[in-house]
DNA sequence: AATTGATATGTTATGTTATAACATTCCAAT
DNA sequence: ATTGGAATGTTATAACATAACATATCAATT
């Protein structure tokens, strides 16, 4: 949680992501396939967020450019296994950062330099759900991106 | 705020809404000119997300057809002016429902009907604000969309 | 080992959302 | 009448996402 310097051990978290990525998918008998491994590590490259086409040019630059669609399949099963999270504002992917045991995370998102930090603010979460429900509302998902500046760009 | 049923008087919705509209220009010294309030009406046709190339056909079955930038430009100036609101998660825009003075509101979104509420939650809000400027974070601007059901879809 | 069924991938094409770049027109203030 | 900013027109293209159908892979069963 919270925004990542410039000079913290991302081996680190591409290791973990990797590495949790692979036990989940030993516990729910998927197959984290080379072609998904390889969309979630170019994601994973950075803490800022990454269009499907900027995925695909990465790709290209170190063996055969796949089609929007391959690339479109990996990131529908990232999403579903919850190792990446779709930023709606910006139609962009970002590798989750952690674990939420169950729980939603709130994402900030800085407008200075597209990095992204996972937020849990279950209070919030609690407060928006319950009056949603007031209304006669039944949540099924939730979608919290604050935009504004990271500790890192704010003036 | 809250949905709205089938039998409610849209007439006066839209009614209010163009008076808030022209209310807001004259105070502002903008123009609501006929392009602008051409799309906010369509918009306004209902409580449910309009995609942009919707708002062009519906202009194009009653007159000349828009170019995209039109409808575009049109949408930037009723955004601007806090008239209607974009749907992230969807890509699509609904008329504002009510005026929020200077607060934000969350949206809730039902994927029964793709109606549209506005939810004041403002405990929500400080909640999710307080949380990401512990986090040195300076948010200027809060996405927050609920998906779910409305209470005439909930099975 | 062969069969089978589900999962994953390949291939081609197209649909959907949004903006760039530059020219022209409109309109209010001087 | 001039002028400067706001709005619109015009053409083209960028950026994001999915449809439809064919083929391949793999693990579980016979």
């Amino acid at each position: 949680m919270g925004f990542h310097g410039p000079h913290h051990d991302h081996g680190q978290c591409t290791g973990e992501l990797i590495a949790r990525a692979e036990a989940m998918c030993a516990a729910r008998k998927t197959r984290l396939t080379p072609q998904r491994r390889d969309v979630l590590a170019r994601i994973a490259e950075t803490h800022s967020v990454v269009g499907a086409y900027d995925i695909i040019e990465r790709m290209a630059s170190g063996g055969e450019r796949p089609a929007p669609i391959t690339v479109y399949r990996a990131l529908d099963f990232l999403l579903e296994n919850g190792l990446i999270h779709k930023i709606e504002s910006r139609s962009a992917y970002v590798a989750c950062s952690h674990d939420h045991g169950g729980t939603q995370a709130a994402i900030l998102i800085c407008d200075g330099c597209d990095s992204v930090a996972e937020l849990d603010a279950p209070d919030a979460f609690r407060n928006l759900l319950a009056a949603a429900r007031i209304q006669g509302f039944v949540p099924r998902r939730a979608v919290v991106e604050v935009v504004g500046r990271c500790g890192a760009c704010k003036v």
